[in-house]
DNA sequence: AGGGTTTTCCGAAACGTTTCGGAAGACACC
DNA sequence: GGTGTCTTCCGAAACGTTTCGGAAAACCCT
């Protein structure tokens, strides 16, 4: 062990200028009641010494960690969020503007996400959260609503949209001009594989297309949905050949994320099926490999790291009290790449 | 403003109890001097009343936050570190084990990372650090070994190899293997593509490589290796062309990274190079993309969650003041796809 | 010079926890 | 009954900061 000598504390620093640690601390936080030239000389000194605050002290005073905390989504560790980095760095990038530390929570195997958060939030290690993954209906999203603690989301819940703030993508509005577009190269029979799990995100994806389908007035287009779970790879491949098999298969596919839609590529590929000749198929995230996976996957950019950086903003702003509540969509762009074309039965 | 009333300290839940602050705590903390029948009775109404412990208080008389930290590697944001995801999911799963939350900082445009690490040090904020994106000499590594302070780095630099703890995917002899492979099938001629700015990892790859030639002994052996900026994608593409398209054009490239193996899979079919009938190629992360992009990357994989976890557990030995310095050099293993072939000349 | 105002500083309390150094009681042993 | 040892508890100090409520000094005005 080292010596565990403290060099810089406030006290220290107040001793060495024959001020007091009133004085000094008053400096050091801009406060007006201290004449410019005790400040000059106290900066000063404090650049010297290198002084810097010691956090725990401060926190203790004032109640606030200096901390914002993401909840991180790790249901199954080997199946990842493909846009974990690309959100915190946009998280970071928002937060270090105002001086904010991000850190994460984990949920061990042992314990709820809810008990986790409530466990961060009771013991005061963050000023205000962050969630993502929102579920149709979110318990966590309950609790710091009731809680009254400072909280902003990615995704929305499904009833209450304007009681907290969130920012989304807008993936009903994706979904539909999906199907304008498919629509418009004559497609009829239509597919879409979503996830079984209820995360809003599938709700809103789903919803867009059912209504844009409703929209069109042409009842001649068919549309039928499977719902997989997540991380069932094998039941995925299985609900995909099937599909493909069928007699009547559809001319078009509509995958949930991009992640299902490559899936869908390979299959087809393997199956002797063209994408897009015979099949086209589009999704929805523009992760790396729709790039490379031929013919190139039609997609939909979602900005994640433009979302992050908002949300930031937005949570900064519920913690420093102002009460608005601000919801924001954000519009995916549409990737169009190689993966859809005229229908085969045009 | 919500009313600020505290109800959760440790003084409250002693008045309740009728018992003192100190016998509380000790309850709670587990030690030896507290009857088993008072103990169950602090632990009963800890629990009844929900108590957690104010991080800030403890923080404050222990000297420690409960922290670890990562010193996220932002460079440029649009540029983000594909691992990022899995190595923050994998230093998570390490820490949770032993109570250990994670936080990030980030180094805003106005300051060097080697400041913000000062400040995050010299503030208590961490009681452990984690570095990644390790440069050959770092200043990272040097601040924190002489001020004696708990870390860890993945990766190393290149001098002083047993003076930290550290964990390093064994890139040297991957690019040793990946060279005996080709070399194997009758590849000659090979060229390197790596990157310019001086990160140790570079190193060690590229080093691998070359001690693989010597070792082989045949001089009919060439290698030409290129050094391009990590973020300039117009100029790689350009080096790529120009390699390509030379009249004694490499039978072989190998790719420091994944990232820039898919750079020359696309600029060769492109090209009208066939891979990998006229040109092997192969790559080093096993990124998601090497897997979609035709005919699939021959690469090796990291194992970064694994790495991470094990970093993790290193970290918190150090912290525990366990003496021993353990390195580990983790073996990527090869996956063998179809980019790699017979030498065309052969 | 006297009264009032402003400027500049400080003492002390408070935040919630851990831990040092005992103290009170119970019990055993001679 | 005296001495010593355990067991179980507690008072008080300490960690480093912020802030409330003044107090001393300086300045201004009449």
């Amino acid at each position: 062990m080292k010596s565990n000598k403290r060099n810089g504390s406030l006290k220290q620093l107040a001793l060495e200028l024959d001020l007091s640690v009133t004085t000094v601390s008053r400096a050091l936080g801009g406060h007006s009641d201290v004449a410019e030239t005790t400040r000059r000389r106290v900066l000063e000194a404090a650049e010297r010494v290198n002084y810097v605050t010691n956090s725990a002290g401060r926190m203790l005073v004032t109640g606030r960690s200096g901390f914002i905390g993401l909840l991180l989504p790790l249901r199954d560790a080997q199946f990842l969020d493909p846009f974990l980095g690309e959100f915190i760095m946009g998280l970071s990038e928002g937060l270090q503007a105002r001086g904010r530390d991000l850190f994460m929570a984990t949920a061990p195997a042992s314990q709820t996400e809810l008990a986790v958060l409530k466990h961060v939030v009771e013991s005061g290690r963050a000023d205000g959260m962050v969630l993502t993954r929102i579920a149709e209906d979110d318990e966590r999203v309950h609790y710091l609503s009731e809680r009254g603690f400072p909280f902003v989301t990615h995704g929305r819940t499904l009833g209450s949209e304007h009681a907290y703030n969130w920012i989304d993508t807008d993936g009903g509005q994706a979904f539909s001009d999906a199907f304008d577009l498919l629509y418009g190269l004559g497609h009829r029979k239509l597919a879409m594989l979503s996830i079984s799990e209820p995360m809003s995100f599938r709700y809103f994806r789903e919803q867009g297309l059912e209504q844009a389908i409703v929209d069109c007035g042409n009842s001649d287009v068919s549309l039928t949905t499977h719902h997989v779970p997540r991380f069932d790879k094998a039941k995925r491949a299985q609900t995909i050949t099937t599909l493909l098999a069928a007699e009547d298969r559809p001319t078009a596919v509509l995958a949930l994320t991009d992640e299902i839609a490559l899936s869908v590529l390979q299959q087809a590929s393997s199956m002797g099926i063209r994408v897009p000749e015979d099949l086209s198929v589009v999704g929805f995230d523009n992760i790396p490999a729709a790039a490379f996976a031929p013919p190139g996957l039609t997609t939909f950019d979602q900005h994640i790291q433009q979302s992050a950086e908002l949300l930031a903003a937005e949570l900064l702003d519920v913690m420093d009290g102002k009460e608005t509540i601000k919801n924001k969509l954000i519009q995916p762009t549409l990737i169009k790449r190689g993966s859809h074309a005229l229908s085969p039965s045009y």
